[in-house]
RNA sequence: GCCCUGGUGGCGGAAUCGGUAGACGCGUCGGACUUAAAAUCCGGUUGGAGUUAAAUCCAGUGCCAGUUCAAGUCUGGCCCAGGGCACCA
């Protein structure tokens, strides 16, 4: 073994020979229990970044570690390949996407491996590649004859920078998730999946969940948004129409004053007199005009004007105006509200600006107020509310809600916040929605042995305002699949998250061209026993594969029916305090890395300093010290490789006769049992690192009291580094396989066994017990373990420290805590 | 406004059950080796008091209370930081 550690000389060794050798295949046939551990596949931009870096050596080292206990391990990388930045960047430069992408994959894919990560590159998927779009676009066409997807004319979230329509999940802070410009609302035509027909059961599998965060969960709670309450219809005086409100008020509903209906709402003209019509339309136009910022800024003072309409208030008989104001919402619920003031605050707010009256139907008994100041919305007893007077309102919203269905004006309803998924997009770089149009037949799905719908080559990137695909000459003309006559081809394509939804099933059965995969292997390997990804997914991917697997179970391709058991949201990787970007000048290339430190190094650094689902600090100093620490590893193999052998006998506990090398037996012990719970633990690969530095030190203390080394101290060593070894090789991949082999390991030793502990070694022969007076430590004892309660309570006692402190005092209790401490409480 | 997460030395962070606060590392200070430097090795490093040096004592896990023999850990109230949601009726 050479003396001095050249991580860049073994790195490309060995990273040839696991490939040579197919160390990390995974084969769907094993007796083996299978492992499934995933990372969120990359975008491919150009170059790795760190939180790539963290995010699959934390999933490295996670499969690894269960190969070494005994798991069949699943351990795949793909690339979402569709998207704007190709495009943009094939705009911006004249390439062709295509090129652009195929170039980053590939730069990509050489770092993965430089990385050293033990993925089955046989499984690889690529969303933008025919052989996989064919079957993203046979997945539409299921949820299309499912009634799943669907096209409809809607107002929707377009961003004019992007030059197309976003879903609700992509608006964020009225801003575009990807270029953060402005969205605006537009009424266009187009597809949608129907991801609300599965609100309810998204929100309560969330339960099932036991190894995600709750707080993952609770933001997916919050977007679903489920609320209960009541549908009311409310007769209009004027004309016999009928206006429909939802509320989760249901107990106020007597002290109704005024009704909204939004700016957008469908019946507005017909509500609205002649008299008023021109006020009416003109804030009708100016609410179109301001942006969804503006619109739903909570702070805006609230404006509306009246539509000189009126309804009757069927509990009471009471007749209240309409309004329209911009604070109600079209697209929630019936896109009107019935006013409280008394009990709404927002509803308070407006009334007071128009001087429109209050009426108080719920009281706190003990702090009556007559809601002249702000709106009481407590809980309370009803009043002014006819039967209902006296009734808790938790009661009232029930039997309020009973009438109203009893007499035929009314319903319990349960509303969701959340909406149903836009999918089509304008632009070229997605899979192409497979569906044609017909003027005799309509809508045509494109049938299945037609797919995949190419994507044409016969583009012009440079045109704007428009999708660069409806340049094409061969594309859009086609003929019906229905009646052979001449039809036009849909040139939107899919949101990439559709692409994604599936991904992770794909791995199960990369290479089928038959099926998108089959069922006895999807079912074999899914659902994913862990995943790791960034928290920006929490509601986008992970809300739309969660709806994905919901939707194919029911489509009888699958049998589970949720994708990720368990979910490792890893934290963002800063530099001085913020977030490593570009823009901000502060990102550290990886490549940079690997070449002055090499990638054991990257990876050991990446997972030390703090634990997975933190934020981590990039320090170069950091990098360093894990480097100067590999070194300190190597030295310490390499010095005694001629004192190392395989053949050390299994050690019991008592056996050794010389007192450092017992010592030094159960600090090894200590650590395997150590490390195996840190890792099992939450994957707390901060602690793991620090206890294999312990161990390195002990060995080194122990080492460096030792001239020569006889049979015992060699089979002693021997074992602890070879345990040093087996421990570290998740994370020191390359250096741990290179020393193994220069000891004369046998095979790889990444096809070890994970070492076991012995629970009579792992902990010190003795232990120091603890003294306390009135609960403050004031001497420690080496003790006997198997020493009795008495027994240590005496030892104590005995103390001179503590004679001397409760000298002349009274010893009122003393509290014995077996092998750790005693409490000696005195006044 | 509502919801979540966090707050521990100069810094990153440790601390199964309530039981030695500050593991491990970074930084820093001192020492060894060296003609010198680098590398390496050894040692100190929460604050304050104390001492030639030590021993030793006191305080200390965002703040204020509480429970307990014992609180970083449990309970109640508050403050601060980061994140999510938000005219969703």
């Amino acid at each position: 073994m050479k003396d001095a550690y050249f991580p860049q000389e073994i790195e490309k060794k060995w990273q040839k020979i696991w490939e040579e050798k197919g160390v990390f295949k995974t084969p769907d046939d094993s007796e083996k229990p299978k492992y499934y551990a995933l990372s969120m596949f990359p975008y491919p931009s150009g170059k790795l970044h760190m939180g790539h870096v963290r995010n699959y050596t934390i999933t490295d080292v996670i499969a690894r570690f269960k190969k070494m206990n005994g798991y069949n391990v699943l351990h795949p990388m793909g690339w979402d390949s569709f998207g704007l930045p190709a495009e943009n960047a094939a705009m911006k430069h004249g390439a062709n996407p295509e090129t652009w992408t195929d170039e980053n994959i590939a730069y990509m894919t050489k770092q993965l491996k430089m990385l050293g990560l033990s993925y089955d590159w046989d499984r690889e998927v690529t969303t933008c590649k025919p052989d996989y779009y064919k079957w993203t676009q046979w997945l539409f066409l299921q949820l299309y004859k499912k009634g799943l997807a669907y096209k409809k004319e809607a107002a929707v979230n377009w961003c004019e920078e992007c030059g197309t329509v976003l879903a609700n999940e992509q608006v964020i802070d009225g801003k575009c998730w990807r270029c953060d410009h402005v969205v605006e609302k537009k009424y266009l035509s187009q597809w949608f999946l129907k991801i609300t027909d599965y609100a309810e059961v998204l929100l309560e599998d969330l339960d099932k969940l036991t190894g995600w965060g709750d707080n993952v969960k609770i933001m997916q709670e919050n977007w679903i948004g489920k609320s209960q309450g009541a549908i009311f219809r409310f007769k209009v005086v004027e004309n016999d129409l009928e206006v429909p409100v939802y509320t989760t008020r249901p107990d106020t509903v007597h002290g109704i004053t005024y009704l909204v209906v939004a700016p957008e709402y469908k019946d507005i003209e017909k509500l609205t007199t002649p008299e008023n019509k021109e006020a009416v339309e003109l804030y009708r136009a100016n609410a179109r005009k301001m942006t969804e910022i503006e619109r739903l800024s909570t702070d805006r003072v609230k404006t509306g004007v009246p539509l000189g309409t009126h309804c009757i208030n069927p509990f009471t008989g009471e007749k209240f105006p309409l309004w329209t104001a911009d604070y109600a919402l079209a697209e929630y619920g019936t896109g009107a509200v019935m006013a409280v003031p008394a009990h709404d605050t927002r509803d308070f707010d407006f009334a007071k600006k128009y001087n429109l009256p209050l009426k108080v139907v719920i009281q706190n008994p003990e702090n009556p107020s007559d809601c002249k100041e702000e709106a009481y919305t407590e809980p309370g007893v009803l009043v002014n509310s006819n039967e209902f007077n006296g009734m808790k309102n938790e009661e009232a919203k029930k039997a309020i809600t009973q009438k109203s269905v009893d007499e035929g004006f009314g319903e319990f309803k349960t509303q969701y916040r959340l909406r149903d998924w836009l999918v089509s997009r304008q632009r070229y770089w997605g899979a192409p929605i497979p569906v044609v149009y017909c003027e005799k037949c309509g809508i045509q799905p494109v049938p299945e042995d037609q797919l995949p719908v190419m994507l044409p080559k016969d583009v012009d990137f440079s045109v704007v305002g428009k999708s660069p695909i409806t340049t094409s000459k061969t594309f859009v003309n086609t003929t019906c699949p229905c009646c052979g006559g001449p039809a036009k081809r849909e040139t939107d394509t899919m949101d990439t998250f559709v692409c994604s939804s599936w991904y992770y099933l794909r791995y199960s059965d990369a290479k089928n061209d038959k099926l998108p995969f089959a069922k006895d292997k999807v079912n074999k390997w899914l659902p994913v026993d862990q995943y790791v990804g960034g928290i920006e997914h929490a509601i986008l991917h992970l809300l739309y594969s969660r709806f994905f697997t919901k939707a194919l179970r029911d489509l009888g391709l699958l049998d589970f029916d949720e994708p990720f058991k368990n979910l490792l949201t890893q934290g963002m990787v800063l530099k001085d305090g913020s977030k490593m970007s570009k823009s901000k000048g502060n990102t550290v290339d990886p490549d940079e890395i690997f070449e002055n430190y090499g990638a054991d190094t990257a990876r050991l650094f990446i997972l030390s300093d703090s634990p997975p689902a933190r934020d981590f600090d990039w320090s170069d100093a950091g990098v360093e010290g894990c480097y100067k620490f590999l070194n300190r590893v190597w030295r310490l193999i390499s010095s005694d490789a001629e004192n190392i052998n395989f053949n050390y006998p299994k050690f019991a506990a008592g056996e050794l006769k010389k007192k450092d090398n017992d010592n030094l037996l159960r600090l090894v012990h200590i650590a395997i049992k150590g490390i195996t719970n840190d890792i099992s633990n939450d994957f707390q690969f901060n602690t793991v690192i620090s206890k294999y530095r312990e161990l390195v030190n002990a060995i080194y203390d122990w080492r460096g009291k030792k001239s020569d080394l006889d049979d015992e101290d060699r089979n002693v060593l021997s074992f602890a580094i070879i345990t040093l070894i087996k421990l570290m090789s998740p994370v020191a991949v390359h250096l741990t396989e290179e020393a193994w082999h220069e000891l004369g390991g046998e095979g790889s030793v990444h096809e070890q066994e994970w070492p076991m502990w012995d629970d009579n070694l792992a902990k010190a022969s003795s232990i120091t017990l603890v003294v306390q007076i009135n609960g403050k430590v004031k001497d420690k004892i080496e003790a006997d373990e198997a020493l009795s309660e008495d027994e240590l309570k005496a030892l104590a006692l005995s103390s001179a420290k503590v004679k001397e402190l409760t000298a002349g005092k009274n010893i009122v209790k003393t509290i014995v805590v077996p092998k750790k401490l005693v409490n000696i409480v005195v006044k």
